[in-house]
DNA sequence: CTTGACTTTGAAGTTACTTCAAGGTTGATC
DNA sequence: GATCAACCTTGAAGTAACTTCAAAGTCAAG
């Protein structure tokens, strides 16, 4: 049995996330001791590290929870599994190309100034002042 | 002078926007009529086209401050304005870089599994309940 | 038995808004 | 003049996923 401290660098998370996804019940009540406090076992923790891998997939507290249910049902067919990576590899992807397009114009922009000069002839606030900048 | 709604659509963001951003002083206070209406004027809206088209660029509330402050002193050396646009351009990359992996990771596990078989089998949860997972 | 490191709780802070409720104003129509 | 839709006002609460805080209880070592 572990504390939330000895849990938490177990599955690399601080003891507040722990807290905090038991109060969403992302994760069940832990079991308590006498004194109130919270104590963990091996399979809570390889739990909760799950929960931890999934999040750093960029997964939702929602998404997490359909996929610690799908795990929980071993005999279901595994469609759902597929399609949350799927969806989720999907909105990976769309976040990078908006990121992308976002780097091309601050480029844009960058390109728009040599530095030497006051403000007053900046290139960069003339093209974030110009009414036409969107339509770039 | 144009009301709250009519200054919005000529900027291009919702009302309850320009109200918040006057909250949270990023825009000084509007004028206001008889009625406790706002009201805009043309050099208003100008100014808060400037800052939703700064906001597109991913700027933060603070920075988005910092540049208007920039911008109202025209005398000043453009360095800082060209500092603000590559800070958040490295930050944008490195956002970049940070969601690649992800999606790299995301579709490994798609390949760890075919979408034929029950999800005892299925690779990818396998894989997400592996402890060497985060290793990769 | 004192000290320091741990634990508990509920509440508030974070970011950038959006939504809501309850109520006042405006302008057009009947 | 009444009515109606479409505006406007405010403060408060909701969103996502935590983190931080304060106040207080607990534990193990020396
Ligand atoms: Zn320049
Ligand atoms: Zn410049
Ligand atoms: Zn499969
Ligand atoms: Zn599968």
């Amino acid at each position: 049995m572990f504390t939330i401290a000895q849990a938490a660098r177990r599955a690399g998370c601080p003891a507040s996330t722990i807290r905090y996804y038991e109060r969403v019940r992302l994760l069940p009540s832990a079991r308590r001791g006498t004194n109130g406090y919270r104590y963990y076992e091996v399979a809570d923790i390889e739990r909760l590290a799950f929960v931890n891998r999934a999040r750093q997939l960029g997964f939702s507290i929602d998404a997490v929870a359909d996929l610690l249910r799908l795990a929980d049902h071993p005999h279901s067919p595994c469609d759902g599994v597929d399609t949350l990576i799927a969806t989720q590899l999907h909105s990976v992807e769309k976040r990078i190309r908006q990121l992308q397009t976002l780097a091309a114009r601050l480029r844009q922009l960058q390109s728009a100034c040599d530095g030497e000069h006051p403000i007053r002839e900046c290139g960069i606030l003339a093209a974030l002042s110009d009414t036409r900048w969107n339509e770039a």
